[in-house]
DNA sequence: CTGAAAGCGCTTACAG
DNA sequence: CTGAAAGCGCTTACAG
């Protein structure tokens, strides 16, 4: 089946191919009326601009980048990624934009990747995830000059647009909430320590615990998985003074975490409160259900992508802080049963 | 900053264009030494030829397309999708490939997303998932012409190459394994009844419980969600004569399950044993871990990317049986406790 | 083995 | 408001 080109659009309509370029983009240089029929003609027989030859002219991509630079196993069960992509797409499809992935083992790749796009014209722009406190994939795409937005801050974005989230308030705010209930022993079960928001979510409980007069409060770290999360959590209930509440940076090491105190002969929440970050359907899925902070993830995305898609259009663009997260609290958490 | 282009190449190497496209694409033409220089030339300016324009000259998109209809919030739950990106994934990308990943409302939208795909030039192939018994994207994408591998199946894949596992050689293993611990009133819950791997499963558990006189058996059916695995659940353990064995077709339905479980009062396995389709660190998360049947799904993905890039290329191609899921027995699963 | 040239299908100044 | 034409950066027959 031979693919229609604009010359066809043109030869049926009569008028010329630049005719038909300018009443498919919305430009001026055709009546209304031959507008009409150029794209009621165009939609018979199935045209749609060849992309390539579109980017060749000087036009752009129309489709951006998201690399992930994260194992396949953690990919699959983190709902957070899949979510955002989701969000991402909605906005991006909306606009005819496409989302080109790649999955990269780690920061050099990552550039490597970006450097290829950018040399390729594969992408318009990128999506920056995971961000660290000493980026080097900032720097690199503010050289290549490749509109980019960081999915993640503030701070450490150099030049670049972000969209971000306040999560020094949300585990402020959760602090303050397993205080209220009569909690003094609080832990921490932290991400990968070289994330910034790993960092943020430290300084905050740090802050907070310091500010409460919490100074039994401990941070362990983990990586994101539920082996690491279990193993950080075993670690947690054998210590002489135990913790009477945990927070988890996300939900899979929080349901790993609760598999454990119920293995260790725990109740939950009566011997230990779980406070889950990344409120998701798994949450829900265990029993007790678990406390846990959430936020629109889809939602993120989809701003995400409308800023980039602002940057890629040259539109001044900054910071977009995004909804804080909110405690959603559920069966997992009460006040510490007496001993 | 400039992109480089094959001019520059050609420039500096002292060349003509068409020398350094011979050169970059391993095509005769130039001698073994011209191409070592013209290689490292490209290499020390930075250049990668620009997709559009290659796609333009008739060559192919380097790229091939995944449209997923799911709503964001199973995407996201199920480990399956990511998991089978991150293999897709890998192989691509070893040969270059881009992959571009739409997320589809339904089949009509995901047949106009090949249409346009294809109309565009912007991918050289398209994945297929999901599939159904009655699959309108199989026609679609025959008329279109458009290279195509059905991840799924065996059957109802028209003249598309496919990859596919035997699920009902699985269903009747998980069974007889059940059968052998005791049980006899066996239940499953069942995924959407619409998708073809689930009425091959269906097919599977009727043949094997007639072949093993379980005449007590029953299907109920569900959506892959949490809610709709623990309703269906509830049922299940309400009926008198309940079942002391459940098989859910994904992992997260058998998590909701147990939870369901747990919260009626039953002890797993010893009231009730279960085991979960989709073996995924979920399943080991929980307490106690499931049972689960699994098989490597990134290795299914990176099977299904090579056999997108044989049709692509041309060759002869059919149908690819991969590795057919295999059971690991854990905590969830035990003899009946005599009642 | 190498070079000059046509052509892929668009977009966009430039004339009319 | 419309048309003819150049040009984007490649690939690939076609001559030499």
């Amino acid at each position: 089946m031979k693919r229609p080109t604009i010359a066809d659009v043109a030869r049926r309509a009569g008028v010329s191919k630049g005719a038909v370029s300018y009443a498919l983009n919305g430009q001026r240089g055709v009546s209304e009326a031959t507008r009409q029929r150029i794209l009621a003609i165009a939609a018979e027989i199935g045209f749609s601009p060849s992309s390539a030859a579109r980017a060749l002219s000087g036009a752009t991509a129309k489709a951006v980048g998201l690399a992930l630079c994260r194992p396949a196993r953690i990919l699959g069960i983190e709902p957070f990624f899949m979510e955002l992509i989701s969000g991402v797409e909605a906005e991006l499809s909306a606009r005819s934009y496409a989302l080109t992935l790649q999955v990269v083992a780690d920061q050099d790749a990552e550039i490597a990747v970006y450097r290829r796009w950018w040399a390729e014209r594969r992408v318009d722009g990128v999506f920056v995830c995971d961000l660290r406190t000493e980026d080097r994939r900032v720097p690199a795409l503010e050289e290549l000059q490749l509109p980019a937005v960081v999915i993640g801050g503030p701070g450490h974005t150099g030049s670049l647009a972000n969209v971000w989230s306040d999560e020094a308030a949300a585990l402020a705010e959760t602090v303050e909430y397993l205080v209220a209930l009569g909690h003094r022993r609080i832990a921490r079960v932290g991400g990968l320590p070289a994330l910034l928001h790993t960092e943020i979510r430290s300084d905050a409980f740090t802050e907070v615990c310091g500010r409460l007069g919490l100074d039994e409060s401990v941070t362990v770290w983990s990586d994101y998985t539920g082996e690491e999360g279990a193993r950080a959590t075993r670690r947690l209930l054998s210590s002489p003074n135990r913790p009477t509440a945990v927070i988890y940076d996300n939900d899979v090491m929080a349901i790993a975490g609760l598999s454990v105190a119920q293995e260790m002969g725990l109740q939950v929440p009566g011997d230990l409160s779980i406070v889950a970050w990344d409120d998701s359907p798994l949450c829900q899925l265990v029993h007790p259900p678990l406390t846990a902070l959430g936020r629109d993830i889809p939602a993120y995305g989809a701003h995400a992508a409308r800023q980039l898609l602002r940057v890629i259009a040259g539109e001044p663009t900054g910071g977009l802080q995004d909804e804080t997260a909110h405690l959603t609290p559920r069966g997992s958490t009460a006040p510490p049963r007496v001993r």
